[in-house]
RNA sequence: UGGGGUGUAGCCAAGCGGUAAGGCACCGGUUUUUGGUACCGGCAUGCGCAGGUUCGAAUCCUGCCACCCCAG
């Protein structure tokens, strides 16, 4: 580690974007937030003597974010992003993408909080703007690959590319990343999906980039202070009607809510129920009644759950599968009954109860280290 | 009106003369590119009010107040 530098091996152009010609030959295109991570995608596609297009899309007015801190792809962000291509001598783009990432992401994002469910806009980012969109602009800009600075890898396996998780475990962003289509996986490369943050923090610094030290990115990347009821009742004020709080065994009224979009299965904060021997866990959410239904951490327990709209990474192993059914989270052992991929629902049985399986979520499901596709979560059956 | 009971933090509640358990809620922190979860920490100079007994009272005594139940 400590004597690392940006001609490392392990940091060559072949290990790292894999290109089907000589790198002096390739060009590359750069999806570039003006995060650290990316940023080094950067420096490492310039080192390797590729021609090197940074792209970074506005996704949203960020006015409405100013000052916020780790915030991606808008303000500062697009000032780094800019900064970052000067300095590596690289051509860098923006595009106003702002109208379809709200379209794409954020009205859907209140929507599904209006349904009663509980969405994952990062996904839906990935899907969107930044696979299908930016992968189109790559390829019309002739490009060989398209560079991110994803922490998930890209293996070649005897069918074809592989997803798989990242070598950090820590850091690991598979989970955001189930949607990929084979076609975009084939263009995608993804250089720091083998290295610890550390050894990209230390990449950027001996790169002169000026946002090496910039805070990573978290929460979602349009809602400034982590406010995100305030987001969803901006866009769709009816959030906000105020509703019953049930106990879901005994039927009766606990309390008060303001609005369902402030609740997701397995919460068990904010309620403002005391008074109780044992915590209560939101298990449902009646969007057609505004009711949040509560009950004991034990009515959590989930045993299967049917996702909808999967998609599949590469051929489905003949191997034990594991999922997450959120991005936190160890993938615990599973069986599907179903098919996976172009769209089909499936139903996916948890070996053992799963407790907090929240509909609007995602449940990506892997084979070992490889990312074997996923879906939304539709609706549960609980263990009792 | 008579008889009985209860009043301890926002809520539930232990304590029964030796200097205020615990749970829920709430707040803060850790973790984290979704929402959450989990973990750690904080949270009554005070025990309905006013007197009294005692070295010492939430705990004993007296009075008052409030609420609940039964009776009529």
């Amino acid at each position: 580690m400590t004597d690392m530098t940006l001609s490392d091996a392990r940091l060559s152009p072949e290990a790292l974007f894999d290109l089907p010609k000589p790198a002096k030959e390739s060009r590359i295109v750069v999806a570039m937030s003006g995060g650290v991570d990316s940023s080094v995608v950067a420096a490492l596609a310039a080192a390797s003597g590729a021609e090197v297009i940074g792209i970074t899309l506005q996704l949203y007015d960020y006015g409405a974010a100013t000052g916020r801190k780790g915030a991606c792809c808008a303000g500062d962000d697009i000032a780094d992003a800019r900064a970052v291509s000067d300095r590596l001598g690289i051509a860098h783009y923006v595009f106003d993408h702002e109208s379809a990432f709200r379209e794409d992401v954020v009205e859907q994002f209140a929507d599904e909080y209006l349904a009663g469910r509980t969405p994952v806009p990062c996904i839906r980012c990935n899907m969107g703007p930044k696979f299908t969109d930016l992968f189109r602009m790559a390829r019309e800009l002739g490009a060989d690959c398209l560079a991110t600075g994803h922490y998930v890898r890209r293996v070649m396996g005897s069918a074809g590319p592989e997803l798989h998780r990242a070598f950090d475990p820590a850091r690991d962003q598979s989970y955001f990343l189930y949607g990929t289509t084979d076609a975009q996986l084939e263009f995608l490369r993804f250089p720091l999906g083998g290295l610890p943050k550390a050894e990209v923090r230390e990449l950027a610094e001996q790169a002169g980039l000026r946002n090496a030290a910039k805070p990573d990115s978290q929460d979602i990347c349009f809602v400034p202070d982590g406010n995100y009821a305030g987001i969803v009742k901006k866009l769709r004020p009816e959030g906000g009607a105020p509703g019953a709080i049930v106990h879901a065994q005994t039927g009766e009224t606990l309390g008060e809510h303001q609005g369902i979009i402030h609740f997701t299965v397995g919460q068990r904060k904010g309620l403002q129920i005391g008074g109780q021997p044992e915590p209560l866990y939101v298990v449902g959410v009646d969007a057609k009644a505004r009711e949040v239904r509560v009950g004991p951490k034990r009515l959590l327990a989930t045993s299967s759950a049917l996702i909808t709209e999967t998609n599949r990474i590469g051929p489905l192993p003949d191997a034990p599968l594991s999922a997450k059914v959120r991005s936190l989270a160890k993938p615990v052992p599973i069986t599907l009954e179903g098919s996976l991929g172009d769209g089909a629902a499936t139903t996916l049985h948890f070996a053992q109860p799963e407790f907090g399986v929240a509909p609007g979520q995602a449940a990506v499901i892997y084979a070992g280290e490889r990312v074997v596709g996923g879906g939304w979560i539709e609706e549960t059956t609980g263990a009792a």
